[in-house]
RNA sequence: GGAGAGAUGUCAGAGUGGUUUAAUGAGGCGGUCUUGAAAACCGUUGACCCAAAAGGUCCGGGGGUUCGAAUCCCUCUCUCUCCGCCA
């Protein structure tokens, strides 16, 4: 793709507004310079692999003298291998540095666009409640029912670090085991993964080198703290080659998240808006490339029933160019409508990356010509917790209680919060 | 954390400097035989670079010694056994 349309590439590139598209040409002229030298390595390499065989035949057979011969001649070859066989590794190392800060392409339905206010409204679902003037906003609200004890968390640990305790944990609970149960109905196998992971791990789902700075790093032991659980869940998969019977895979995790937020101030992290360690359940799949945006549709129907069955106003966003994460293709996001606050979080994002983790995880399968083909993997949030928990707070408030939603009397115990 | 052993193909497992071009077995696939199956027999059986052929690379990772390394040396990682510590 690279090699064959470097315009096209370089177009795509362009909605995602990526900025470094020299690369593309770089990386071009970096291949075609390592092809040149990895054919005179190979040259060469191959005429000293034959002579010393020959050299074995000939000690074998007594004939000393051929052999030191020889053994002259390949020491000549060998010096002048040695420069092309370290600028070859040099070009390599550089190509792949180069490849590497690239992101995945858009698909074609990414709508141009720099920032939020750029993506396209999808679809609206759910009411709207109808609160009074009186109505809190779920700080308020964690605070009178004694759910979250923010100040706690700080003195513990710090900002973004909330404590929840009694119906608050509770409902925590309770809402990580319906979302649990509802994906596994749908199929999705439950996983509980690392909540650390290897450098490796974090560079084949994309995080390394893009998102360095976000994860929270633990310096003794090179570990990274899940940002998601979407790290450990693809990464089972790093250097697997699958039957294509074994497709489609698909996961479930329950894990907590821990992202530095750095640079992050004001409304935006107010209450549970955005925090450090947060909850989140994830759905996983690795699919056959032709299925994987008939996936991507099905995943978003999945998400979008389960907050149908949360009684929320929700809303489906396509992210644009601008919005999209590095990895992704095509990502859809939900937004549920936090009726006190008056503006819409984002609970979960559904994205296709195609084969861009793939790539880098190895993880190929046989198709039915027998030919290695790489997967596609899509995630997606089957629920992100803290905004979910923000907005039932919000909007199922009274005067003196608030209502839960049907699905959860099972797992709560009572259909309110008192 | 201490001591020891180990890491080879899909799996088991040989191989300690030169026809190893990784033996052998199992499994998988194809075939013969059979009404069908099993058994038996025959064949086949990895990944990567390269448009492809030729060729090259890959025996846990990295480095070194050598004309030549799965094999010798250094280093890292991981696994197992025993001991210690611990939820």
């Amino acid at each position: 793709m690279l090699r064959n349309n470097p315009q096209l590439v370089k177009d795509r590139l362009a909605i995602k507004n990526f900025k470094q598209t020299e690369l593309v040409d770089d990386i071009i002229n970096l291949d075609d310079e390592r092809k040149k030298l990895q054919a005179e390595f190979d040259l060469l390499q191959s005429k000293i692999n034959a002579s010393s065989k020959e050299i074995g035949k000939l000690m074998s057979t007594g004939k000393k003298d051929e052999a030191e011969q020889l053994k002259t001649s390949i020491s000549e070859w060998k010096s002048s291998i040695e420069p092309i066989k370290k600028k070859a590794f040099d070009i390599e190392k550089k190509l792949e540095e180069t490849l590497v800060l690239l992101p995945n392409l858009p698909s074609e339905l990414v709508p141009k666009g720099f920032s939020a206010e750029d993506n396209l409204n999808v679809k609206e679902g759910g009411q709207k409640p109808l609160l009074n003037s009186s109505a809190l906003p779920h700080w308020e609200l964690a605070k009178k029912y004694k759910l979250i004890d923010f100040e706690l968390g700080t003195k513990i640990t710090g900002s973004g670090f909330p404590v929840y305790t009694g119906n608050g944990a509770k409902l925590q609970r309770a809402l990580i085991q319906y979302f649990l149960d509802y994906n596994t109905t749908a199929g999705y196998k439950e996983i509980i993964p690392p909540f650390m992971v290897n450098a490796d791990s974090a560079f084949g789902t994309g995080q390394l080198p893009d998102k360095e700075e976000q994860m929270y790093y633990v310096n003794e032991d090179g570990f990274y703290l899940i940002p998601t659980s979407e790290v450990p869940l693809t990464n089972i998969y790093r250097d697997v080659i699958l039957k294509q019977e074994e497709l489609p895979i698909k996961m479930t995790a329950y894990s907590p998240c821990f992202r530095r937020e750095a640079g992050s101030y004001g409304k935006d992290v107010r209450g549970l808006n955005r925090l450090h360690q947060f909850e989140k359940v994830e759905i996983v799949q690795i699919v056959q490339a032709e299925k994987s945006y008939e996936t991507l549709d099905e995943m978003v129907a999945h998400v979008e029933q389960l907050l149908q069955s949360l009684e929320l106003p929700y809303r489906i966003l396509r992210l644009c160019g601008g919005d999209m994460g590095f990895a992704s293709a095509l990502t859809y996001d939900f937004e549920v409508f936090s009726g006190a606050q008056k503006r819409w979080l984002e609970v979960s994002s559904v994205s296709n990356f195609e084969n861009f983790q793939a790539n880098r995880l190895k993880c190929r399968y046989k198709d039915e010509n027998n030919k290695m083909q790489l997967v596609h993997t899509l995630n997606g949030s089957s629920l992100a917790l803290p905004r979910i928990l923000a907005c039932l707070l919000e909007n199922n408030q009274t005067e003196n209680n608030i209502k839960l939603p049907e699905v959860l009397q099972k797992y709560f115990g009572t259909n309110e919060i008192k």
